[in-house]
DNA sequence: CCTAAAAAATGACGAAAATCATATTTATTT
DNA sequence: AAATAAATATGATTTTCGTCATTTTTTAGG
């Protein structure tokens, strides 16, 4: 059964397949510098989807057959620790590409990716995605590039998470959520916002109230607002 | 002034210049299934060195001048939080490769890296480097492969940070460091593997002390033996 | 071999954050 | 619109772990 709100968004002009040339989330992603020979190779082989909100992309231990390139909304990538409990390792926005790790190690997915929201994302088969990425160096040395950076990425994550207390780890967050969801407000349930900072979500819902509080958030339900900014870079602890 | 210990290092056989094409490391690491002609030129361009315990082969901030390969010894790779502590990302052994993520990324250097033993380490400059990269499928594909192991190796590493106890993060460490040491003992200071663990001085030399009463753990001041590797894994908990 | 410095170990204590229980609000379904 | 379920919120309690102070042991240098 359908849902009114999937409805809408099937409805929705975000859900008509875009043409690869004209998606204005590519811009900010891998494909941005693409000429127009392989962009119509691009546009040939991929396949655009519709998931709708907390649909799964793909599941830890399944095989990869191929990359995800989001044209609209937000995915989350997470692994599940002993006990169920999931942690958020990355939140994948317009334009940014998810799975492509698994391409290159030949080994099943070790992570999983479900949408955060009514999503458009784009499909592109392995054997399509190898090929693209063998026979064109600059698509290659964008993709060396993006794991080289991501990497990078998880060496901060990881001293954040070792070093800092639960405050600053949200405070930090928030700032990276900013930045992912742009002029939009933090649209993620306590829970996902829990997993995502790496802690109890009783501990994350007394934290966003303290920070209401500071004046630094105003709180809607699911939606946050950042508010002061420099005020939560101080409390992120530098 | 050189100290008797480094002194006895120089004079010792692993600070002779070892040939990449009789190299015992080489089978472990990246330069493997390197061919002939390409071994001789990886042979030409690298520069072998000695760098004496606790000897910084880079820090955070400089400049990336090329890659490290570690013939013979230990090298941890770290970054400093606020306060200054480090957070140990990775320990890289006989056949690793350090600093190769900033080649492509065209950043300063995100981390430092120390050797923790005296440790022979060759360097291959930037240029040489990327080149191989660029006009070696079989090389290229393996850093790319490698990038994407170490990705998903920090996703467990991030997983484990924001869901395990100390306890059970230490039990999981000493594991991960079996490997790394192979046969010989675990030679890390008491700072340097809280630092891995990610927790105080005090409270890794507590269940240290633990472990060892529960008779999983030898330890002669600086040299820990697992002697009860299953009971580690029941420990760290899946 | 002795001395100074560094590293390791131990104890006492407090703060941070997890857990458990329960209430309240918001969404969803019928 | 009522009923059920799910998400959010709050309180009480406990556990874990970090911090600080101090002692003991080990290492390195003269």
């Amino acid at each position: 059964m359908i849902s009114f709100d999937s409805m809408k968004s099937m409805l929705d002009e975000s859900y008509k397949h875009v043409a690869c040339s004209t998606c204005k989330s590519r811009g900010h992603g891998l494909f941005n510098g693409i000429s127009g020979a392989e962009l119509d190779t691009l546009e040939a082989q991929r396949a655009c989807n519709f998931y709708k909100k907390t649909q799964s992309l793909f599941v830890e231990g399944s095989t990869p057959r191929g990359v995800y390139c989001v044209n609209h909304g937000k995915v989350k990538v997470f692994k599940r620790g002993d006990e169920g409990k999931e942690q958020i390792i990355h939140i994948a926005k317009a334009g940014d590409l998810i799975g492509f790790r698994a391409m290159f190690s030949g080994e099943l997915y070790k992570v999983a990716a479900e949408s955060l929201e009514d999503s458009n994302i784009c499909f592109i088969a392995k054997e399509d995605f190898l090929n693209m990425i063998e026979f064109n160096p600059t698509l290659r040395n964008g993709i060396i590039k993006e794991l080289s950076q991501e990497l990078s990425d998880r060496a901060d994550f990881i001293t954040n998470m070792a070093q800092k207390s639960v405050r600053e780890r949200l405070a930090f967050s928030l700032l990276i959520l900013m930045d992912i969801y742009g002029e939009d407000p933090i649209n993620l349930s306590r829970e996902d916002l829990a997993n995502f900072v790496g802690t109890a979500t009783e501990t994350l819902i007394r934290l966003l109230k303290e920070f209401k509080e500071d004046g630094c958030l105003e709180i809607e339900v699911r939606k946050l607002r950042v508010i002061d900014k420099i005020k939560l870079i101080s409390l992120a602890g530098n």
